[in-house]
RNA sequence: GGAGAGGUAUCGAAGUGGUCAUAACGAGGCGGUCUUGAAAACCGUUUGGCGGCAACGCCACAUGGGUUCGAAUCCCAUCCUCUCCGCCA
C-alpha cells in the first residue's frame, strides 16, 4: 500500500517548475494580479536555481552511470577470478566517489531552496477572476430570491434558539471552553434534519455519499492546504501524526494520494459528511459570536475530481447546488466571487455562497466553492491514467451546508412574528412531520 | 498492550550481495490469431518519476541512515499492515 511512503513532511509546490521555467512572464503577471509583488524576484531566482540544479543533476547522473558500468565490470572480473584487474577498476570508481558526494550534497541543497520558493509561488488564477486587493473588492455575481426584511424585530440567533430551549452555551464553556455548544431538543433535531436533507439532496443529484476519516496524517494536510492555513486551522493530536480535519475535503482529496485514476472512472462526484474542527485563531467581532464561528461544527460537503477540461463546468454546477439547496428552504442567497487578492494561493477560482440575514440586513457566508485546478493533485500526486500517458487531475470542493451556521439563516428567515419558526415542507419528513416550532416561553 | 508473520509493479508472488528489476511465475487489462458469435487455447503487449531535441542516462523494492566498487538482499533506527491473544464502543 501507498500509505507510508510519503510520511516525511515534504514541502511541495502549486506550479510545475517546468511551467515556471518556460512561462516566467505568466507567473510574474499572476503574482502581480494577486498583489504579492514581494514575490516577484523569486521567479528569476528559482529559474536560476533550477538551471544550476539540472546541471548538477546531470553531472551526478553521468558519474552514477559510469559507476554502475564499472561496478558491473568488477562483478564480471571477480567471476572470472581476475582479482588484480578488479582492484584496478575499483580504484577508478573511488576516484569519482568524492566528486559524486559533493554533487549530491549540492543537489540536495538546491532542491530544498527550489522547493521553498516553489511552495510560495501561487497557482495561476483563472482569467475570469476579478482583480482586487482584498475581500472588500470581492464581486457580487448573482442574487437568488428576495431579501425580505419583516416588520417585526429579528432577535440574535442564540436568542431565537434559547426561546426553544435549544442551545446551552454556558455548559459548553464549562465543559470545552468558548467556541463550543450544546444544541438541545428541536434545534438539535433541526440541525440533524438539515444535514440529512442536504445529504439526500446531493445523492438525488447523482453524488456518492461518503463518510470519511475525521483525522488525517500530516502529509495529507500539507497536500490539501497551504502552511499558514494549516497553522491557523488544524488541531493536532498530541504524540501522534494525526490532525483533526477542518473539513471533509481534507480526507476526501487525501483519499486519492499517490493514486492513478483511470480516465473512464472520472468524474468522481462525492458528497461527504463530517464534523469539522478549527482553531479559528484571532479575535472575532460581535457578529461572529454564538454559533457563527466555532471550533467544532458539522458539514455536508461536495468534492469533485475530474479531467482538467471539465473543472470549469463542475465549478459552476457545484455552487449552483448550494444555491438550489438554500432556495429549496426559502432562504435568499447570493454568490460573491473572490477577487484575485483574496484568493488563497492554492486556488484558481472561488466564490462564497452567502445567505440573507434579515436581522443584519445583509448577506453572510454559509458556504465556499473552490476550483483548485491541479494544485492539490500536484501536491498529492493524484494522476489520471490516460491513453497517452498520465496527467494531473483537477480537484474542486464546495459546502453543501454547514449547520449550525446555516441554522442562523434558517431561523432568521423562517421566524414568524409570534416567535414560532415554520418548517418548509421539504424538511418536514426529517422533523417528524412538524410544520411549526413553537417557542417555550 | 502481548506474541508471531510480513511490506517488491494493477493484484498475488519469486528473488537473501553482481551475469532475472525494462522485476521470474500466476492473475487482471489492452491488441491479435482461431470462431457464425462467445468461451477456451495460443501469440504479443502492459510500473512510476526526473533530465535530455534525441540517442540515451539517472532514481524508486515501506521510510531514513550505514557497510560495500556494487544492496531488494547485510547492519541500525523508524513507520505501517496482517494473524492470534488481551481490552473495548
Amino acid at each position: 500500500m501507498y500509505v507510508n511512503q510519503h510520511r516525511e513532511r515534504k514541502k511541495s509546490e502549486m506550479l510545475d517548475i517546468k511551467f515556471v521555467r518556460e512561462n516566467p512572464d505568466i507567473v510574474k503577471e499572476n503574482i502581480k494580479k494577486k498583489f504579492q509583488d514581494q514575490k516577484l524576484p523569486l521567479v528569476d531566482e528559482v529559474i536560476g536555481l533550477d538551471k544550476e540544479n539540472r546541471e548538477t543533476q546531470q553531472e551526478a547522473d553521468d558519474l552514477r552511470a559510469s559507476r554502475n558500468k564499472l561496478s558491473k565490470e568488477i562483478g564480471a572480473l571477480m567471476a572470472q577470478g581476475k582479482k588484480e584487474e578488479a582492484e584496478k577498476v575499483k580504484a577508478q570508481v573511488a576516484a569519482n566517489a568524492e566528486r559524486l558526494a559533493e554533487l549530491e550534497k549540492k543537489n540536495n541543497e538546491l532542491k530544498e531552496k527550489i522547493q521553498n520558493i516553489m511552495y510560495t509561488i501561487p497557482q495561476i488564477i483563472d482569467p475570469s477572476v476579478p482583480i482586487g486587493k482584498d475581500d472588500n473588492e470581492n464581486v457580487e455575481i448573482e442574487k437568488f430570491g428576495d431579501p425580505v426584511v419583516p416588520d417585526f424585530e429579528i432577535p440574535y440567533h442564540t436568542d431565537i434558539m434559547e426561546s426553544f430551549g435549544g442551545i446551552d452555551l454556558d455548559s459548553a464553556r464549562r465543559v470545552a471552553g468558548n467556541g463550543f455548544y450544546y444544541l438541545v431538543g428541536d434545534i438539535a433535531r433541526l440541525h440533524s434534519a438539515v444535514i440529512s436533507y442536504a445529504r439526500d439532496f446531493m445523492i438525488d443529484r447523482g453524488f456518492t455519499y461518503v463518510v470519511p476519516p475525521f483525522m488525517i496524517h500530516g502529509n495529507v494536510v500539507q497536500g490539501v492546504m497551504s502552511f499558514p492555513e494549516m497553522e491557523a486551522m488544524m488541531y493536532k493530536i498530541e504524540g501522534e501524526d494525526l490532525y483533526l480535519i477542518g473539513t471533509s475535503e481534507h480526507s476526501m482529496i487525501g483519499r486519492y494520494i499517490d493514486q492513478q485514476i483511470k480516465e473512464e472512472e472520472l468524474p468522481l462526484t462525492l458528497t461527504s459528511y463530517s464534523p469539522c474542527f478549527r482553531k479559528e485563531k484571532g479575535a472575532h467581532g460581535l457578529e461572529e459570536r454564538g454559533v457563527y464561528r466555532i471550533h467544532q461544527f458539522e458539514k455536508q460537503e461536495m468534492v469533485v475530481i475530474c479531467k482538467p477540461e471539465e473543472s470549469h463546468m463542475w465549478y459552476d454546477k457545484l455552487w449552483q447546488n448550494t444555491v438550489d439547496l438554500f432556495r429549496s428552504l426559502d432562504i435568499p442567497v447570493r454568490t460573491l466571487e473572490c477577487c484575485s487578492g483574496d484568493l488563497a494561493d492554492l486556488k484558481c477560482k472561488s466564490c462564497d455562497v452567502e445567505a440573507w440575514s434579515p436581522r443584519q440586513k445583509k448577506y453572510f457566508e454559509v458556504g465556499s466553492c473552490s476550483n483548485l485546478g491541479d494544485a492539490q493533485a500536484r501536491r498529492l500526486r493524484i494522476r489520471i491514467k490516460g491513453e497517452n500517458g498520465n496527467y494531473l487531475a483537477h480537484t474542486l470542493n464546495n459546502t453543501v451546508v454547514a449547520p449550525p451556521r446555516m441554522l442562523i439563516a434558517f431561523l432568521e428567515n423562517n421566524l414568524q412574528a409570534d416567535g414560532s419558526v415554520k418548517i418548509p415542507e421539504i424538511l418536514r419528513p426529517y422533523m417528524g412531520g412538524k410544520e411549526l416550532l413553537v417557542p417555550k416561553k
